[in-house]
DNA sequence: CGCATTTAGATCGCACACGATTTAATCACT
DNA sequence: AGTGATTAAATCGTGTGCGATCTAAATGCG
Protein backbone atom coordinates (compact mmCIF):
# COMPACT_ATOMS: atom_id res chain seq x y z
CA UNK A 1 0.00 0.00 0.00
CA UNK A 2 1.77 3.38 -1.22
CA UNK A 3 1.17 6.49 0.92
CA UNK A 4 -0.09 9.00 -1.59
CA UNK A 5 2.35 11.54 -3.15
CA UNK A 6 2.85 15.22 -1.69
CA UNK A 7 1.34 17.62 -3.76
CA UNK A 8 4.18 20.19 -6.24
CA UNK A 9 3.09 23.45 -4.89
CA UNK A 10 3.59 22.26 -1.28
CA UNK A 11 0.46 24.05 0.72
CA UNK A 12 0.25 22.84 4.10
CA UNK A 13 -2.85 24.13 5.87
CA UNK A 14 -2.53 23.01 9.62
CA UNK A 15 -4.60 20.32 9.88
CA UNK A 16 -4.26 18.52 12.49
CA UNK A 17 -2.96 18.55 16.42
CA UNK A 18 -0.51 16.35 15.81
CA UNK A 19 2.82 16.80 13.74
CA UNK A 20 2.71 15.40 10.54
CA UNK A 21 3.91 13.01 8.31
CA UNK A 22 1.47 10.88 9.93
CA UNK A 23 2.38 7.12 10.02
CA UNK A 24 -0.59 4.34 9.51
CA UNK A 25 0.83 2.16 12.72
CA UNK A 26 -0.17 5.94 14.57
CA UNK A 27 -2.28 5.54 17.32
CA UNK A 28 -3.89 8.60 17.50
CA UNK A 29 -7.85 9.47 17.75
CA UNK A 30 -8.59 11.32 14.32
CA UNK A 31 -11.83 12.49 15.70
CA UNK A 32 -10.40 14.06 18.71
CA UNK A 33 -6.97 15.41 16.65
CA UNK A 34 -8.30 16.30 13.11
CA UNK A 35 -9.30 20.38 13.08
CA UNK A 36 -10.70 19.56 10.07
CA UNK A 37 -13.26 17.65 11.74
CA UNK A 38 -13.67 19.95 14.62
CA UNK A 39 -14.35 22.87 11.79
CA UNK A 40 -16.98 20.17 10.60
CA UNK A 41 -18.82 18.74 13.53
CA UNK A 42 -19.17 22.68 15.12
CA UNK A 43 -20.67 23.39 11.68
CA UNK A 44 -23.78 20.48 12.14
CA UNK A 45 -23.73 21.70 15.84
CA UNK A 46 -23.99 25.21 14.86
CA UNK A 47 -26.28 24.14 12.08
CA UNK A 48 -28.82 22.16 14.79
CA UNK A 49 -28.95 25.11 17.29
CA UNK A 50 -29.87 27.69 14.71
CA UNK A 51 -32.70 25.36 13.06
CA UNK A 52 -35.54 25.16 15.85
CA UNK A 53 -35.10 29.18 15.11
CA UNK A 54 -34.91 29.74 11.47
CA UNK A 55 -37.92 27.42 11.27
CA UNK A 56 -40.05 29.70 12.36
CA UNK A 57 -39.22 32.40 10.10
CA UNK A 58 -39.14 29.80 7.37
CA UNK A 59 -35.78 29.87 6.36
CA UNK A 60 -32.62 27.26 6.14
CA UNK A 61 -29.51 28.55 7.59
CA UNK A 62 -28.21 29.18 4.14
CA UNK A 63 -31.27 31.07 3.15
CA UNK A 64 -30.85 33.19 6.50
CA UNK A 65 -26.78 33.82 5.21
CA UNK A 66 -28.43 34.93 2.26
CA UNK A 67 -30.95 36.99 3.38
CA UNK A 68 -28.06 38.52 5.74
CA UNK A 69 -25.76 38.99 2.68
CA UNK A 70 -28.71 40.76 0.77
CA UNK A 71 -29.70 43.08 3.42
CA UNK A 72 -26.35 44.30 3.39
CA UNK A 73 -26.77 45.64 0.15
CA UNK A 74 -29.25 45.92 -2.83
CA UNK A 75 -29.41 45.01 -5.91
CA UNK A 76 -26.40 42.07 -6.12
CA UNK A 77 -25.72 39.90 -9.05
CA UNK A 78 -24.94 36.52 -7.93
CA UNK A 79 -21.74 36.36 -7.94
CA UNK A 80 -21.17 39.21 -5.62
CA UNK A 81 -23.56 37.25 -3.29
CA UNK A 82 -21.09 34.05 -4.25
CA UNK A 83 -18.18 36.03 -2.82
CA UNK A 84 -19.94 36.68 0.35
CA UNK A 85 -21.14 32.97 0.84
CA UNK A 86 -17.93 31.59 -0.62
CA UNK A 87 -20.08 29.31 -2.89
CA UNK A 88 -21.09 29.64 -6.65
CA UNK A 89 -23.98 29.48 -8.79
CA UNK A 90 -25.00 26.02 -9.34
CA UNK A 91 -25.80 26.40 -5.29
CA UNK A 92 -27.18 29.96 -5.61
CA UNK A 93 -29.48 29.69 -8.00
CA UNK A 94 -31.76 26.93 -6.96
CA UNK A 95 -32.07 28.75 -3.80
CA UNK A 96 -32.29 32.13 -4.92
CA UNK A 97 -35.38 30.26 -7.08
CA UNK A 98 -36.63 29.01 -3.50
CA UNK A 99 -36.49 32.49 -1.80
CA UNK A 100 -38.38 33.84 -5.04
CA UNK A 101 -41.03 31.43 -4.83
CA UNK A 102 -41.39 32.26 -0.86
CA UNK A 103 -41.72 36.15 -1.92
CA UNK A 104 -38.47 37.57 -0.43
CA UNK A 105 -35.78 38.32 -3.51
CA UNK A 106 -36.86 39.40 -6.96
CA UNK A 107 -34.35 38.42 -9.63
CA UNK A 108 -33.96 40.22 -12.53
CA UNK A 109 -31.73 40.20 -15.67
CA UNK A 110 -29.45 43.08 -16.13
CA UNK A 111 -30.07 45.47 -18.97
CA UNK A 112 -27.11 46.21 -19.81
CA UNK A 113 -25.25 43.26 -19.56
CA UNK A 114 -27.96 39.96 -20.19
CA UNK A 115 -25.91 37.25 -18.54
CA UNK A 116 -26.52 38.97 -15.48
CA UNK A 117 -28.76 38.48 -12.61
CA UNK A 118 -29.71 41.26 -10.13
CA UNK A 119 -31.03 40.27 -7.30
CA UNK A 120 -33.07 42.97 -4.72
CA UNK A 121 -34.85 41.96 -1.57
CA UNK A 122 -39.30 42.52 -1.50
CA UNK A 123 -40.88 44.14 1.11
CA UNK A 124 -41.20 41.28 2.97
CA UNK A 125 -37.54 39.70 2.08
CA UNK A 126 -36.36 42.59 4.37
CA UNK A 127 -38.83 42.10 7.37
CA UNK A 128 -37.45 38.46 7.19
CA UNK A 129 -33.76 40.13 6.84
CA UNK A 130 -34.79 42.35 10.08
CA UNK A 131 -35.88 39.55 12.03
CA UNK A 132 -33.06 37.31 11.18
CA UNK A 133 -30.77 39.81 12.53
CA UNK A 134 -32.43 39.23 16.24
CA UNK A 135 -32.11 35.51 15.70
CA UNK A 136 -28.11 35.71 17.06
CA UNK A 137 -29.29 37.33 20.10
CA UNK A 138 -31.93 34.64 21.27
CA UNK A 139 -28.47 32.24 21.71
CA UNK A 140 -27.54 33.26 25.07
CA UNK A 141 -24.71 32.46 26.98
CA UNK A 142 -24.98 30.00 29.24
CA UNK A 143 -21.45 29.03 30.47
CA UNK A 144 -17.78 30.86 30.60
CA UNK A 145 -17.25 31.58 26.86
CA UNK A 146 -16.67 35.22 26.80
CA UNK A 147 -17.29 37.65 24.16
CA UNK A 148 -13.43 38.05 24.03
CA UNK A 149 -12.44 34.51 22.78
CA UNK A 150 -15.53 34.12 20.65
CA UNK A 151 -14.12 36.78 18.55
CA UNK A 152 -10.58 36.04 18.96
CA UNK A 153 -11.74 32.44 17.58
CA UNK A 154 -13.40 34.16 14.96
CA UNK A 155 -10.00 35.81 13.51
CA UNK A 156 -8.41 32.80 14.15
CA UNK A 157 -10.77 30.99 11.87
CA UNK A 158 -10.95 33.40 9.19
CA UNK A 159 -6.96 33.21 9.39
CA UNK A 160 -7.71 29.91 8.76
CA UNK A 161 -10.37 30.07 5.83
CA UNK A 162 -8.11 32.50 4.24
CA UNK A 163 -5.05 29.78 4.12
CA UNK A 164 -7.31 27.02 3.47
CA UNK A 165 -8.75 29.22 0.42
CA UNK A 166 -4.60 29.49 -0.94
CA UNK A 167 -4.60 33.17 0.87
CA UNK B 1 -41.97 43.80 12.44
CA UNK B 2 -41.74 41.76 15.73
CA UNK B 3 -38.22 40.88 17.07
CA UNK B 4 -38.52 37.17 17.89
CA UNK B 5 -39.12 36.29 21.23
CA UNK B 6 -36.58 34.93 23.89
CA UNK B 7 -36.52 31.50 24.78
CA UNK B 8 -37.55 30.05 28.04
CA UNK B 9 -34.41 28.43 28.49
CA UNK B 10 -31.52 31.21 28.28
CA UNK B 11 -29.04 29.25 26.15
CA UNK B 12 -26.39 31.77 24.99
CA UNK B 13 -23.85 30.48 23.19
CA UNK B 14 -21.57 32.96 22.08
CA UNK B 15 -22.62 33.07 18.36
CA UNK B 16 -20.93 36.39 17.44
CA UNK B 17 -18.36 39.15 18.23
CA UNK B 18 -20.65 41.66 19.06
CA UNK B 19 -22.78 42.15 21.75
CA UNK B 20 -26.14 40.86 21.76
CA UNK B 21 -29.28 41.76 21.53
CA UNK B 22 -28.47 43.29 17.88
CA UNK B 23 -31.11 45.94 16.87
CA UNK B 24 -32.35 45.42 13.52
CA UNK B 25 -30.75 48.78 12.42
CA UNK B 26 -27.39 47.54 13.99
CA UNK B 27 -24.60 48.56 11.01
CA UNK B 28 -22.98 45.17 11.06
CA UNK B 29 -21.16 42.78 8.59
CA UNK B 30 -22.50 39.60 9.34
CA UNK B 31 -19.99 37.70 7.01
CA UNK B 32 -17.27 39.30 9.12
CA UNK B 33 -18.89 39.00 12.76
CA UNK B 34 -20.86 35.51 12.67
CA UNK B 35 -18.94 32.65 14.01
CA UNK B 36 -21.38 30.41 12.64
CA UNK B 37 -20.36 32.04 9.28
CA UNK B 38 -16.71 31.62 10.00
CA UNK B 39 -17.27 27.71 10.63
CA UNK B 40 -19.43 27.34 7.76
CA UNK B 41 -17.13 28.95 5.40
CA UNK B 42 -14.06 27.37 6.94
CA UNK B 43 -16.14 23.85 7.02
CA UNK B 44 -16.68 24.40 2.56
CA UNK B 45 -12.37 25.34 2.59
CA UNK B 46 -11.63 22.38 4.15
CA UNK B 47 -13.89 19.94 2.14
CA UNK B 48 -12.43 21.96 -1.28
CA UNK B 49 -9.07 21.31 -0.03
CA UNK B 50 -9.26 17.49 0.89
CA UNK B 51 -11.47 16.91 -2.58
CA UNK B 52 -8.53 16.12 -4.89
CA UNK B 53 -6.66 14.25 -2.49
CA UNK B 54 -9.78 12.16 -1.33
CA UNK B 55 -10.47 11.87 -5.07
CA UNK B 56 -7.75 9.44 -5.66
CA UNK B 57 -8.61 7.07 -2.89
CA UNK B 58 -12.19 7.38 -4.46
CA UNK B 59 -13.71 8.57 -1.29
CA UNK B 60 -15.60 11.52 0.05
CA UNK B 61 -15.26 13.85 3.07
CA UNK B 62 -17.59 12.15 5.11
CA UNK B 63 -16.35 8.76 3.62
CA UNK B 64 -12.57 9.43 4.60
CA UNK B 65 -14.24 10.21 8.31
CA UNK B 66 -16.29 7.37 8.47
CA UNK B 67 -13.65 5.09 7.23
CA UNK B 68 -10.90 6.64 9.81
CA UNK B 69 -13.78 6.00 12.80
CA UNK B 70 -14.01 2.36 11.57
CA UNK B 71 -10.43 2.20 11.74
CA UNK B 72 -10.06 2.69 14.95
CA UNK B 73 -12.10 0.35 16.58
CA UNK B 74 -13.49 -3.17 14.17
CA UNK B 75 -17.00 -4.17 14.51
CA UNK B 76 -18.99 -0.67 15.80
CA UNK B 77 -22.57 -0.17 15.66
CA UNK B 78 -24.15 2.26 13.28
CA UNK B 79 -25.09 3.77 16.39
CA UNK B 80 -21.27 3.69 17.72
CA UNK B 81 -20.29 5.11 14.55
CA UNK B 82 -22.92 7.74 14.55
CA UNK B 83 -21.75 9.13 18.00
CA UNK B 84 -18.41 9.66 16.67
CA UNK B 85 -19.55 11.76 13.82
CA UNK B 86 -22.00 13.13 15.66
CA UNK B 87 -24.54 11.91 12.74
CA UNK B 88 -27.40 9.64 12.70
CA UNK B 89 -29.03 6.54 10.76
CA UNK B 90 -30.42 8.47 8.20
CA UNK B 91 -27.53 10.07 6.94
CA UNK B 92 -25.13 6.56 7.65
CA UNK B 93 -27.03 4.24 5.82
CA UNK B 94 -26.95 5.48 2.76
CA UNK B 95 -22.73 6.02 3.22
CA UNK B 96 -22.54 2.83 4.38
CA UNK B 97 -24.33 1.07 1.67
CA UNK B 98 -22.09 2.96 -0.72
CA UNK B 99 -18.66 1.94 1.14
CA UNK B 100 -19.85 -2.30 0.90
CA UNK B 101 -20.77 -1.21 -2.62
CA UNK B 102 -17.12 0.06 -3.07
CA UNK B 103 -16.27 -3.13 -0.61
CA UNK B 104 -14.56 -1.03 2.00
CA UNK B 105 -17.02 -2.62 4.35
CA UNK B 106 -19.13 -5.41 5.12
CA UNK B 107 -22.50 -4.74 7.28
CA UNK B 108 -24.10 -7.73 9.34
CA UNK B 109 -26.95 -8.11 11.66
CA UNK B 110 -25.98 -8.99 14.69
CA UNK B 111 -26.68 -12.10 15.97
CA UNK B 112 -27.53 -11.39 19.82
CA UNK B 113 -29.54 -8.50 18.61
CA UNK B 114 -31.17 -8.24 15.62
CA UNK B 115 -31.93 -4.47 15.56
CA UNK B 116 -28.39 -3.81 15.59
CA UNK B 117 -26.04 -3.75 12.33
CA UNK B 118 -22.10 -4.35 12.76
CA UNK B 119 -20.30 -2.64 10.34
CA UNK B 120 -16.46 -3.90 10.07
CA UNK B 121 -13.64 -3.24 7.59
CA UNK B 122 -12.93 -5.46 4.66
CA UNK B 123 -9.10 -6.26 4.14
CA UNK B 124 -9.48 -2.94 1.07
CA UNK B 125 -11.21 -1.27 3.36
CA UNK B 126 -8.18 -1.39 6.10
CA UNK B 127 -5.59 -0.51 3.23
CA UNK B 128 -7.93 2.55 2.17
CA UNK B 129 -8.13 3.85 5.76
CA UNK B 130 -4.29 3.56 6.05
CA UNK B 131 -4.19 5.47 2.86
CA UNK B 132 -6.65 7.91 4.47
CA UNK B 133 -4.45 8.24 7.46
CA UNK B 134 -1.47 9.46 5.16
CA UNK B 135 -3.36 12.09 3.48
CA UNK B 136 -3.56 15.24 6.28
CA UNK B 137 0.19 14.96 6.22
CA UNK B 138 0.64 15.82 2.38
CA UNK B 139 -1.31 19.34 3.48
CA UNK B 140 1.65 20.59 4.52
CA UNK B 141 2.23 24.62 5.86
CA UNK B 142 3.05 27.17 4.26
CA UNK B 143 2.77 30.52 5.94
CA UNK B 144 2.56 30.96 9.97
CA UNK B 145 0.21 28.99 11.80
CA UNK B 146 1.93 26.67 14.27
CA UNK B 147 0.73 23.56 15.14
CA UNK B 148 0.71 24.97 18.71
CA UNK B 149 -1.73 27.65 17.46
CA UNK B 150 -4.08 24.69 15.49
CA UNK B 151 -4.06 22.79 18.76
CA UNK B 152 -5.34 25.32 20.79
CA UNK B 153 -7.70 26.18 18.00
CA UNK B 154 -9.06 22.80 18.05
CA UNK B 155 -9.37 22.51 21.97
CA UNK B 156 -11.45 25.92 21.53
CA UNK B 157 -13.83 24.62 18.98
CA UNK B 158 -14.28 21.58 20.49
CA UNK B 159 -15.27 23.35 23.92
CA UNK B 160 -17.79 25.30 21.64
CA UNK B 161 -19.13 22.22 19.92
CA UNK B 162 -19.95 20.39 23.21
CA UNK B 163 -21.97 23.77 24.21
CA UNK B 164 -23.71 23.68 21.25
CA UNK B 165 -24.44 20.23 22.09
CA UNK B 166 -25.94 21.50 25.40
CA UNK B 167 -22.81 20.13 27.55
C1' DC C 1 -17.30 42.53 -39.65
C1' DG C 2 -16.42 37.58 -38.35
C1' DC C 3 -15.32 34.32 -35.17
C1' DA C 4 -12.99 32.35 -31.23
C1' DT C 5 -12.78 33.14 -26.37
C1' DT C 6 -14.48 34.49 -22.12
C1' DT C 7 -18.02 35.24 -18.79
C1' DA C 8 -22.53 34.82 -15.88
C1' DG C 9 -25.90 31.86 -14.82
C1' DA C 10 -28.38 27.68 -15.21
C1' DT C 11 -28.71 22.68 -15.34
C1' DC C 12 -27.65 18.00 -14.01
C1' DG C 13 -26.09 14.21 -11.15
C1' DC C 14 -24.36 12.60 -6.84
C1' DA C 15 -23.64 12.72 -1.95
C1' DC C 16 -24.59 14.51 2.14
C1' DA C 17 -27.66 16.38 6.53
C1' DC C 18 -31.72 16.06 8.85
C1' DG C 19 -36.78 16.07 10.34
C1' DA C 20 -40.34 12.80 10.18
C1' DT C 21 -41.99 8.39 9.74
C1' DT C 22 -41.73 3.31 9.35
C1' DT C 23 -40.30 -1.40 10.43
C1' DA C 24 -38.80 -4.85 13.16
C1' DA C 25 -36.81 -6.48 17.34
C1' DT C 26 -36.32 -6.17 22.29
C1' DC C 27 -37.72 -4.75 26.86
C1' DA C 28 -40.70 -3.85 30.83
C1' DC C 29 -44.22 -5.00 33.53
C1' DT C 30 -48.02 -7.19 35.00
C1' DA D 1 -47.34 -15.21 28.25
C1' DG D 2 -49.19 -10.71 26.61
C1' DT D 3 -48.85 -6.16 25.24
C1' DG D 4 -47.43 -1.44 25.30
C1' DA D 5 -43.24 1.14 25.19
C1' DT D 6 -38.63 1.56 23.65
C1' DT D 7 -34.88 0.96 20.59
C1' DA D 8 -31.87 0.41 16.13
C1' DA D 9 -31.83 1.05 11.71
C1' DA D 10 -33.98 2.12 7.36
C1' DT D 11 -36.79 5.03 4.40
C1' DC D 12 -38.50 9.32 2.47
C1' DG D 13 -38.59 14.22 1.16
C1' DT D 14 -36.31 18.69 1.02
C1' DG D 15 -32.35 21.52 0.70
C1' DT D 16 -27.81 22.14 0.23
C1' DG D 17 -22.62 21.72 -1.92
C1' DC D 18 -20.10 20.90 -5.84
C1' DG D 19 -17.89 18.99 -10.23
C1' DA D 20 -19.10 19.00 -14.89
C1' DT D 21 -21.46 20.70 -18.58
C1' DC D 22 -24.52 23.80 -21.12
C1' DT D 23 -26.46 28.21 -22.93
C1' DA D 24 -26.45 32.71 -24.13
C1' DA D 25 -24.40 37.07 -23.99
C1' DA D 26 -20.38 39.94 -24.22
C1' DT D 27 -15.61 40.67 -25.56
C1' DG D 28 -11.24 40.58 -28.19
C1' DC D 29 -8.85 40.95 -32.13
C1' DG D 30 -7.29 40.62 -36.79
Amino acid sequence: MSSVAIQSRAIYIAIMTQTPPLQPEANLDPFEDFLCFSVYSTGLAFNRIYKPLLDRLGLTYLQYLAILGLAQKDDQTVSELGEKLFLESNTLTPLLKRLEAAGLVERRRSAEDERVVRITLTDKGRETAAEARCVPGELVEATGVSIESIAELNRELKALRTQLRGG
